[in-house]
DNA sequence: CGTTTTTGACCAGCGC
DNA sequence: GCGCTGGTCAAAAACG
């Protein structure tokens, strides 16, 4: 249908890697959730744009795409559209008002794996000219540098929904196409996040579906 | 007046 | 040990 968008999707693949998991389970409802988001939002490009993505995605178009990238080891799989879940792992969905759930049962060292599933990295590239596109969350800039083998620099920022979110986001431009931003989230956030769920044909319960 | 951005300083890790 | 690089802090400025 519509093929439309004159952007042109690289590649659209979650890229998701995850280190050491600190609770899991929160990092995977993340990664869903935001998922999810960026199908929203691609979808938004698709031409379902609803009011809500909307909002999200203010004045610049921007085309999400998302990769997957195993750094570590497929501890994770997430993936987009097609998640599955975890066959005993019904998940609370986010049941976070207590907000430490805290991974008392971590499974003890997998077999001898690497157990580093402790913070959660994904990485998402956005097609989009502005500096940097509006995912619905407040983030305060906390620090710029310039990568050396990029001429444009790097941002930091840090998620100030709470005071102690350790949420931090770094956007860069990609080398390739200075069209394209690469926005990485890092951790989780230890609140629930505004925004999202709306429009949600399915609803607001925390999907997990 | 409170908040966010800007920007150089500062620090830790790494390679040599 | 030294210098380079990436990441964060913090003071001042900029905003609303
Ligand atoms: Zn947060």
């Amino acid at each position: 249908m519509n093929k439309a968008l004159d952007v042109q999707f690289r590649d659209e693949e979650i890229l998701l890697s995850d280190y050491n998991g600190d609770g899991d389970d929160e990092f995977a409802k993340y990664s869903s959730r935001k998922q999810q988001e960026e199908l929203e939002s691609k979808r938004a490009e698709m031409g379902e744009m609803r009011e809500e993505n909307k909002r999200l995605i203010p004045t610049n178009t921007s085309t999400v795409l998302s990769s997957m990238e195993e750094d570590v080891d497929d501890l994770v799989s997430l993936r987009l559209g097609m998640r599955s879940p975890p066959p005993s792992l019904p998940i609370e969905n986010n049941k976070r008002s207590g907000d430490d759930n805290i991974h008392q049962n971590i499974p003890i060292s997998q077999d001898s794996q690497q157990i580093q599933v402790k913070k959660a990295r994904v990485t998402v590239r956005a097609r989009c000219d502005a500096p940097m596109m509006d995912d619905g969350g407040q983030w305060r800039k906390y620090g710029q540098k310039i990568s050396k083998g990029n001429p444009c620099p790097r941002a930091y920022y840090r998620c100030t929904i709470t005071s102690a979110c350790p949420v931090r986001k770094h956007v860069q431009k990609c080398v390739d196409d200075l069209s394209i931003l690469i926005t990485t989230y890092e951790g989780t956030h230890n609140h629930p996040l505004p925004m999202l769920a709306a429009t949600t044909t399915r609803h607001t319960t925390t999907n997990i579906l």
